[in-house]
DNA sequence: TTTT
DNA sequence: TTTT
């Protein structure tokens, strides 16, 4: 991989819904995330306080993923590193939209979860910004990982998209990490 | 300014076109920015050498949007961070769009320029998340930056958008630094 | 300001220890925190676990370590942004000897606490790597943030420093935040 | 590789000195880099321009080091992106002594370079605090690179350290990329 | 639309 | 020790 260029986002943000997990033909395991960053402030002129939300589409692949769907629900807090993307797609008016995604290759819960401990961190396999894998990284993904981990459903779980969404695109060149906890 | 959470984007890439410079009714300049990221890899399959390259909207508030259009032109690289920020706003098609882009807070050009040396580093005077600045600021703001700096054109310098653009919203709250080089 | 380049740390980890608050004659606040981030790995030859933990010393000053000092304590998760400082200092041995510190700009509490909520964000009001404020400023320091604060006790705090530490040096160009939850 | 926070480092600044290259009796090699970063600002009492270099003490080990070796010399601009690492040592006078340093897990040149072309990105290989790769991909990273590689010095180089330094240790969780421009 |  |  080599890349012209840094393209870095950093969220630390709260999930407005639980991840939304759904399996390419492959079997790719993609989530999507929408996390909230917010900012409050007094008004300059008024002196009211003020707020202001901004959410943020993240998506994950494979193992991360997968791990999104077991570890985080609505209201996680979270640390989500990755860089920016933005997807051409046409609605069903024929409308061309855009959307930007961060395309994250680092989570780290920052809540406490159930089974005690308060979350670890996790990586893409691939580099931050990277592509170029060999194969033979793939195969370590396929043995690795989250010991017992179940098959993707048979049904891949569609999320319920009101607003059209574009078709789920899954670089080859994104792998994550397969060591647990 | 509070904030619950953290939204920072940092970028190194190319300008693709010289930057917009706009002014409000305040005479207060904006600056949109076109940036490029880009990356190379072989592709696992074929093995053939791909590169993806990424469009980042950026905007600047103020001295530092002033300071783009002094120094920046098309092709120039620089490094800016700042936070994401979508918006919505409405085609003349009457059709709802989003548009992500980065609010700039830091900037720093890495290229060498006209007259010599290899440019310096630029932030808004607000925090990078930040709001609640008083009023006294601005006064600084006004007095301050770079000496001899031209009046805002009276004629408002309009950027041609084929795709109809939002209004421009500039926030009371984003402030820049007024230290020349 | 104007900076040639970028120095920018980030962490998320948590305190080893309660943050030692300490005041120059000036009665400016320094908070010193020691913050902890760990990996995890299983070793490529034998295949066991193996953890290490880094210690930052990090460093606050005025309003930010004034939050640091009431809101965090031993254990607390935080996320901290900050500048890497190197400082030359003369233990009682006479050998010189540098330490390497974290100077915050930025500071996120990532626990719950106490008075609920989950923490808020505070930045220096300084830029994050800046300097060249206005006195006004100063002024802004003094009547704002969290109400009711306390004077500094008149008997400055020590750290009990069992290895000579070098002498506290607060730049005046640090400022912070004065804007409470 | 699971991490419990984040601790991540971003310098872009100028190099004090060419990159010192050395290689361990394993044949890999270590790159230890000084990298500057300033900052000016005019002082707050007197008005009068300050300037602060920072110099950071940088490693790469691996490709990333053979990489910096044949593209970075003194003055060169760089981007590094990586994480803190204090290490204990012992000077011959017998004091204990901390140094602290960045590993570098990406790094890219920001100047133009000789051969044409304003340098590309790279990344180590492992994650960015990345540990438990497989063996197989150090396979890769034999075969692959900067074609024409020549072997390391029999004679491996060491750099004249005046004040004495630490031993080298290269952790075996740290992997780079081997991909040539 | 940039850059290599 | 760099850079401007």
């Amino acid at each position: 991989m080599a890349s012209r260029g840094i393209n870095k986002v950093i969220l630390i943000g709260n999930l407005g819904a639980d991840p939304e997990i759904r399996y390419t033909q492959n079997n790719t395991a993609i989530a999507n995330l929408s996390i909230a960053t917010s900012e409050s402030w007094k008004d300059k002129q008024t002196g009211e306080p003020r707020e202001q939300t901004e959410w943020h589409k993240c998506v994950a692949y494979r193992r991360l993923a997968e791990i999104a769907g077991e570890y985080l629900k609505k209201g996680s807090k979270v640390y989500v590193e990755g860089r920016l993307q933005t997807r051409k797609w046409q609605g069903q008016d024929g409308v061309e939209r855009y959307t930007t995604e961060i395309v994250i290759n680092e989570m780290q819960m920052l809540d406490g979860r159930p089974g005690g401990g308060q979350g670890g961190g996790y990586q893409s396999q691939g580099q931050s910004q990277g592509q170029g894998q060999t194969s033979g990284q793939s195969g370590q993904y396929q043995q690795g990982g989250q010991q017992q981990r179940q098959p993707a459903p048979q049904q891949p779980q569609q999320r319920p998209a009101q607003r059209p969404e574009p078709e789920p695109f899954v670089p080859d060149q994104e792998f994550d990490d397969d060591i647990p906890f």
